[in-house]
DNA sequence: TTCGGCACTGAAAACGGTTTCAAGAGCAAC
DNA sequence: GTTGCTCTTGAAACCGTTTTCAGTGCCGAA
């Protein structure tokens, strides 16, 4: 394992930051004069210890006393008594290096544990070497899968992630990307194609590619890897109507903040209307990802007037707790009353009725842009953006409605 | 807008044989000597295209050619007519400039869609304001509970969460903390506290403070938030042998890999031992953390000589899966099977039946060790070790044992 | 002997910021 | 008119690397 491995794996999640300083002294601790590097600033220690004015005076002499120092190139140089150049040489490109130095180079910075400053690095190389990953929450696990995946194909070329979690939050989001431009992200993919015109432009402004996933993006056509949102929703609609349901009620996430809630609730709306039934706000529930949310959106639709008989949820997380209040009330499923989820999670299998559900391609997706993101990074023509297969994976939660109604 | 060119950096002649041949890369578009700023090497193509030396000429003259320049406090400072200094403190102190001083760079910063390199920040002010986290897996979401949480506190007091996955591979966590470190994390979070003495001394060595969760350390006395798993374990234990359990059966995590897992296999061992029962290895069954590991380990469990009674599946993931074997071979729970798990997932209270589980303090934990760090970060001592509280919650799928046999 | 070429190495500019220090401007008090 | 202060601002050193360019030493060929 030589020095500056790129190939680890590493999905960083990003916070908020704020602006501060901090007053740090140091001492280099060499002397070696043989390999004397210019350092100019004649006063260090008033210079950096500035704030701090009252303490004790600290002999400037002294090596090895500042607790905060680090070990830097320069110390490996100077100790291997070669120049800096040589040792960046062995930790990138240890062919160029006589095996003799090399090996010497190596085993002091194998005895000082020397740990080569990635900022510093990605300063004077211009390449970070990691990509940006937006999601909206963590908890769903289906985003655990597309992360998963393009954690893999990132590592794969040897790129880290960078993570953040937006929690459905455009404000979030937006305060996301930035932070990610801040620390150079060579590429970017993001959940969903809905933001304002204006993150668009910094990301062309800032000359960052970037890859839409889980939803393609219409009117300005940014490459994107996703599924058709609408068609898959309407899979899952045509399949309770197919069975015999004509009441059909809606459970999904927030159309305001998620176009993917959105385009299923659309596709919902549109199967509704297309069957001559009459919109019916009180069995659509817009609701947080949450099992909880799920249950008393299905609580409240049996206390509806006319009790739906199947009940699409848009997504499994949902799907499941309202398979649990029907449970829970006594109404069995799917006899009395169908229940068609979206993901496929791989809990959903699991449960007793198992849950039918669209399966979607959440790894193949996050494979295919991690890998057409880096292709892109590397100098290759912007990817074409491609829609994945969904399909309905039939289990127990769904069935005919009950006869006699 | 003045002075369109103030952004312009220009692509030089490509293969000029450099030395000054009086090709400046870049145009620095400003006229306002009083500004000027010592640029020094004179031929940035040679280095930036070296490579690409028969491509067509480029002329020298034009602006805003190079795809790949980056708009930098310098541009900024030229187009607003001040220093980079000034620049910086805008961004970092607004308080100290004049207000008509800040909005005129205000303005420029937000018409060029200005974002400061982070790296460059991080390498000058020695503050990545990054903490590192390690976690075996994304898949399992408990880790997504305290990962959530120590996202949030360390947003909340202005840190970012880089995040490792190491998929319980030893060699994978340490070319992890290599990386983190080499971004400079300030400090770290790991999950657990089995690893080689090298690797804690090269935290050590590279004076980065850490904190280990979810297992405390014992030999060397590493700071921990954790909690107690042979006793969360013996809780689990003894609440199936209270209920009359004798014959019982484990499924865990690797315990090779995983000292968690190893910490409840050992309470399970010892409990049994207390119990005058006799080793039985056909009951323990160490798994990956899959639900179809759970369910397999249970199928095989149950065509053990002597089928236990009761299983401590020791997480949830696991548990889930026993649970789904059961229930497909028409085993009732609990009256034919008790089933505890350890981790008491969400998702948990919504089986059928609900899964008695050990609670453990997920968020909680990752709150705590991310305050904690943080603290140690900015100067606190470092902080005391921290046992937390777990309970256990009894839900329907644990029993007495069936009477009859 | 001289020279070209090659393998290896070092000096120094550059990356894009932060921060210290000093200086200029404006103003009040003496 | 000085003096002393505060408020702003700019120059320049510095952070820890990468990379270019220019040696240097050695060897074989002319």
């Amino acid at each position: 394992m030589q020095g500056a491995s790129h190939l680890a794996r590493c999905a960083p999640v990003i916070g908020s930051s704020c602006p501060c300083s901090g007053a740090t002294s140091r001492d280099k601790g060499y002397v070696d004069a043989s390999v004397s590097q210019s350092r100019k600033h004649p006063d260090r220690s008033a210079s950096r210890l500035g704030p701090l004015a009252g303490k004790p005076t600290v002999s400037t002499t002294d090596k090895n006393l500042d607790p905060a120092a680090r070990v830097t190139i320069r110390e490996i140089a100077a100790e291997a008594k070669v120049s800096i150049a040589t040792v960046s040489r062995v930790l990138n490109h240890p062919e160029q290096v006589a095996t003799k130095t090399r090996e010497i180079v190596q085993a002091v910075i194998e005895r000082n544990h020397f740990v080569m400053d990635g900022m510093a690095t990605a300063l004077a190389s211009r390449r970070s070497r990691t990509i940006g990953l937006i999601i909206p929450t963590i908890t769903n696990s289906i985003y655990a899968s597309s992360t998963q995946a393009i954690q893999q194909a990132a590592q794969d070329q040897g790129y880290s992630v960078l993570l953040g979690v937006s929690e459905f939050s455009a404000r979030e989001e937006a305060a996301l990307i930035r932070r990610l431009l801040e620390r150079r992200v060579e590429g970017l993919i993001l959940t969903g194609a809905d933001r304002s015109q204006r993150i668009y432009e910094t990301l062309e402004r800032n000359r960052v590619p970037f890859i839409l996933t889980w939803q393609q993006a219409e009117q300005p056509p940014h490459p994107s890897v996703a599924f058709d949102n609408r068609l898959a929703a309407r899979m899952a609609m045509r399949h309770l109507i197919e069975l015999g349901h004509r009441r059909i009620g809606l459970i999904c996430g927030r159309s305001a903040t998620n176009d993917r809630a959105l385009a299923r609730r659309v596709a919902y709306e549109e199967e509704m209307r297309a069957l001559g039934v009459p919109q019916r706000e009180w069995l659509i529930f817009e609701r947080d990802f949450e099992f909880v949310e799920g249950r008393t959106a299905m609580h409240r639709m049996l206390e509806a007037r006319f009790r739906p008989t199947a009940v699409f949820c848009a997504n499994d997380i949902q799907a499941i707790g309202a398979l649990a209040e029907c449970r829970d009330r006594g109404l069995s499923v799917p006899e009395e009353m169908s229940i068609v989820g979206f993901d496929d999670l791989p809990i959903s299998q699991y449960l007793s009725p198992q849950l039918t559900s669209i399966r979607v391609p959440a790894s193949q997706m996050g494979f295919l842009a991690a890998e057409k993101l880096i292709g892109w990074i590397e100098g290759k023509a912007p990817p074409a953006s491609e829609l994945l297969p969904v399909s309905l994976v039939q289990r127990g939660s769904s069935g005919p409605p009950a006869k006699g109604r």
